[in-house]
DNA sequence: CACATACTTCACAAATGTGTGAAAGATGTG
DNA sequence: CACATCTTTCACACATTTGTGAAGTATGTG
């Protein structure tokens, strides 16, 4: 019963982040599985975990986790003594390598742009455009790069700031009389 | 010949930009139109301006500006007494626009991350990655917002370092003899 | 006010993408 | 070494997306 409405209530917000990861250009299945394996509590899934727990085909799960491997968004890993792949979403940092694909990115259009300056011309206004283009995406590219770099430190700040918070939270609770 | 030779070109570079615009998530026809006139050396189009440059028809025109006047990659203004809309790129801002709805996404993103904290509990080990995912993305958020508003500045400056350069350089061609 | 021009909307044909079932391929077990 | 289990590959049906032609709408012109 609950258990059923959990599971519920996950597919629910796998759907519903999965929407946005596919607005991002991610395919559907991939995205689905990237968002189970966010979402669900294991922290290594079989194939047949995925597609039991997505409740669709093992065919489609094939196609999605090679996708996301092959973007690093998971990993492949073998227990000894077993047949099946487990895929471990390596959320230390999971999201420094999802940007890394969009820095990729970034760097393609980059590389349009002056590629476009070079065969356009500099001089004329299109290229003109093109160029300043360029300049903003290898701008937006360093700061992206040095934001990424300081992630790490600013996610234990942040992470040590909710557990401050939180057991002050229950400090407060048993003990708090003399108000 | 000269001539359609440079259209080829231009219409080459506007595929290629097309298709890393189409990577990030926009469709084929906004990205073409944004593209095109991007690199085309005009400051405004018609829609039959757009059309004829890029050899579609009119009907996808309207599709494809429809979408980039709602982004506001795309303005429309209207020359008094002319029975055609003018399409204008302002390019003084155009990428920090971009990056604006980028911005969007990653706020979608957000909220889908954290509306998942919420229904699944941060407790649980799937909630407290995506928890971690949110503050990841609020960061981000942060730091993008922050760099681009440093963009104009940076812009200028990049701009003014070019003019530097090129005038050093025209000026170290007839005069630099005492080497 | 009929007409010409420019654009938009709509229905459709073509292309593309997506996930399934069936068959084939691995890999460990008795 | 036959078998059982799990995964991958492949062909296909289904759905979605895309851009076109044709018809309709708006707007300025004679």
């Amino acid at each position: 019963m609950t258990e059923d409405d959990d599971r519920m209530v996950l597919l629910r917000f796998v759907e519903r982040f999965a929407l946005v990861l596919r607005e991002s250009g991610m395919p559907p299945m991939p995205a689905r599985v990237l968002a189970y394996a966010l979402a669900d509590d294991a922290d290594r899934y079989t194939a047949g975990d995925l597609a039991r727990g997505l409740d669709v085909s093992p065919a489609a799960i094939s196609g999605a986790v090679r996708l996301l491997v092959s973007l690093r968004l998971l990993s492949r890993e073998r227990e000894p003594g077993t047949r099946s792949d487990l895929y471990v979403l390596d959320d230390r940092d999971l999201w420094s390598r999802f940007m890394g694909t969009e820095l990729a990115t970034l760097e393609r259009f980059e590389e349009a742009a002056a590629s476009g300056v070079e065969v356009l011309g500099a001089h004329r206004p299109g290229g003109r455009r093109l160029a300043e283009t360029r300049d903003f995406l290898a701008f937006l590219r360093e700061e992206l790069t040095a934001a990424l770099a300081r992630w790490p430190a600013e996610r234990d700040r942040r992470a040590a700031a909710r557990a401050a918070e939180s057991s002050r939270a229950t400090a407060r609770r048993p003990a708090g009389q003399k108000g």
